[in-house]
DNA sequence: GTGAAAGCGCTAACAA
DNA sequence: TTGTTAGCGCTTTCAC
């Protein structure tokens, strides 16, 4: 219950009869130091608990930089990206006043302007930055990704589609449980009431829709079977608006699945100008304040948040780890999935 | 776009013709500083976006010694502290690396032991930390936060009932609207299915318990008139065991809420002997491992989740912020409030 | 393969 | 009121 003061460099070395700068190669595994010695510091450093001063080794490092590589916080792009956006800038900003310089490159999201970018960032700054975090939405981009990783660069990805690779770190949400998620509360929530549930798929070539949607539909089938799903594809406002209206004059539903921001939030929209919309049960996806005035009036039920914020947070926290700690994170970790109603959604807005 | 290197204490200086020393003055506040000059200080402070370096700070200050008293991990009371510990020692451990030590005191849990906790913390340790996080459920705690705080020790309060003092802060849950999303999830789950929902109202006594259930009381009463509140008081397994019982053998509910952990962990228990509560749509508070078979078979529809870990990792980061930075935090902050099911249990288990 | 030493930016004690 | 300076613990370069 003492206060004891930390064990430090110098003092491992003065137990094992060495120098400071020995110890410090044997403990990062740099060569220049006999296999002898290094076993014999190694163990000091295991009895004596030490562990390295981040302080002082950040402050003798001096500043590390990191590039940042995401879609544009503005459009609708912004419905997904402003969260993550929000939490990267907010953990890197309590990060920043240490030691690391981060440095922001908003792109425009087509599936393949993001490794157009990365390509950019490889020819230019690939010498002046230590780490990076972006998204890989495709094949291509991961090879950039890897490409960074290869040199020795530490890379997260958020949200992406990833491949293992060196020094390629990834951040997630489990699309399968989120899926499923929806579907369990469209159980409680229609449960004896036969009808139809209209369903939002999205564009299918985009992975994180693919695989949400399916795993919501797979759960429908086996648990709600007194559910008729109508499915309608596309993605974003011009594309789903004609559809969804014909989809709304054309029958009756007594609830609705979107398994995408902007879907959501053209189907709140165009939801206003239907009676039937009122009564019914809709679940969409991803929390962003232009959503509040249909949590406000009901026409939004619900919707899954797929932590956007924590994303991001956990993105620069990892990155923080692999450039700082001489331990590394997982390759990929996984972040909570939430359902947001009316009296919670003021926590989750971006 | 290139890489700017960061202002230093040194140059500021420089610029404005003083010392450091001065500098440094007049940057914290401190007396020995001409009004003039400090104005003149803090101009170029701002005019060249000057930040301390937290690293050479924290390096040259030496270790911050802070200390957690909270109720113990296990029995009932871990149900609830158990989330906080979490928090607090996971990001606790990412900072100690750093420049912070600290120390873990678990007391038992009853009304007073909190106070008798923090006044030998007071006597015997209060020259030997620069910190504390601890928990209070009264007003005597209370007088003991605000007596560390009086002598210079920040405190932040964790889930407590909290006055306005020096240097004591606080992380909390907005208890109405958790009241109120528990509520409205009953209101869309039995929307049109008329019946009787039982109430477990916990111990009124507990400022928590009874902000809370007054706040979902007032919704019910509000927006689901079709439903009848049947209100059963206690605290803990075997406070509450028979009135249950008893309850259920009498009439038939077609939902439940239950305001604390340890009453929800208990109506599971029970809710197994019964049949009526197959189909029941039960909404629990706070989220424990030992709830999950609950989740599982179904026992459990929902459950309000308090954000536990996150208001412990909070705490610590807010004691970060009060100890290395210039800028303070809110003196009161609050934490979300998720609404959990089966298929998202899992990430927020502790 | 190992040791010595400069210095990262800041804090605080002391000197002026 | 202001200036000077040692040194926090580490990284890294250079000398041996």
């Amino acid at each position: 219950m003492k206060n004891e003061r930390r064990v430090t460099l110098k003092e491992i070395a003065e137990r094992t009869g060495v120098s400071v700068g020995t110890v410090h190669c044997a403990i990062y595994g740099k060569k220049g130091v006999s296999e002898k010695t290094r076993k014999i510091i190694l163990e000091e450093v295991k009895k004596s608990n030490f562990h390295l001063n981040e302080n002082a080794s950040l402050l003798k490092r001096g500043v590390q930089n990191v590039m940042v590589v995401l879609p544009k916080m503005e459009g609708e792009d912004g419905f997904y990206f402003r969260g993550i956006w929000e939490g990267i800038k907010k953990t890197a900003e309590g990060l920043s006043r240490s030691h690391f310089q981060f440095r922001y490159m908003e792109v425009d999201y087509r599936l393949d302007e993001i490794s157009q970018a990365l390509a950019k960032v490889y020819d230019e700054e690939a010498d002046n930055i230590q780490g990076l975090i972006t998204v890989s939405d495709n094949q291509e981009a991961n090879v950039w990704a890897a490409r960074f990783g290869r040199m020795g660069i530490p890379t997260v990805l958020i949200s992406s589609y990833k491949e293992k690779a060196k020094n390629v770190y990834s951040v997630k949400v489990n699309h399968d449980k989120a899926g499923k998620l929806a579907g369990e509360f469209l159980y409680h929530t229609l449960r004896g009431k036969p009808g139809k549930v209209l369903v939002l798929t999205g564009n299918t070539d985009i992975y994180s829709n693919r695989k949400y949607v399916t795993a919501f539909l797979n759960y429908m089938r086996e648990h709600c079977d007194w559910l008729d799903m109508v499915c309608v594809p596309g993605f974003g406002a011009e594309n789903i608006d004609v559809s969804v209206r014909q989809a709304l004059e054309g029958e009756n539903f007594i609830g609705a699945f979107i398994c995408n921001a902007r879907n959501t939030m053209q189907f709140c929209k165009i939801a206003e100008d239907y009676d039937q919309c009122r009564d019914m049960i809709v679940v969409g996806t991803d929390v962003f304040h232009e959503l509040s005035p249909y949590f406000e009036n009901g026409v939004l039920t619900a919707s899954i948040y797929q932590c956007n914020r924590e994303q991001g947070s956990r993105a620069v926290g990892m990155l923080q780890e692999l450039l700082s700690g001489t331990e590394k994170p997982e390759a990929v970790e996984e972040m909570p999935i939430g359902l947001v109603m009316k009296y919670n959604y003021e926590f989750y807005v971006s």
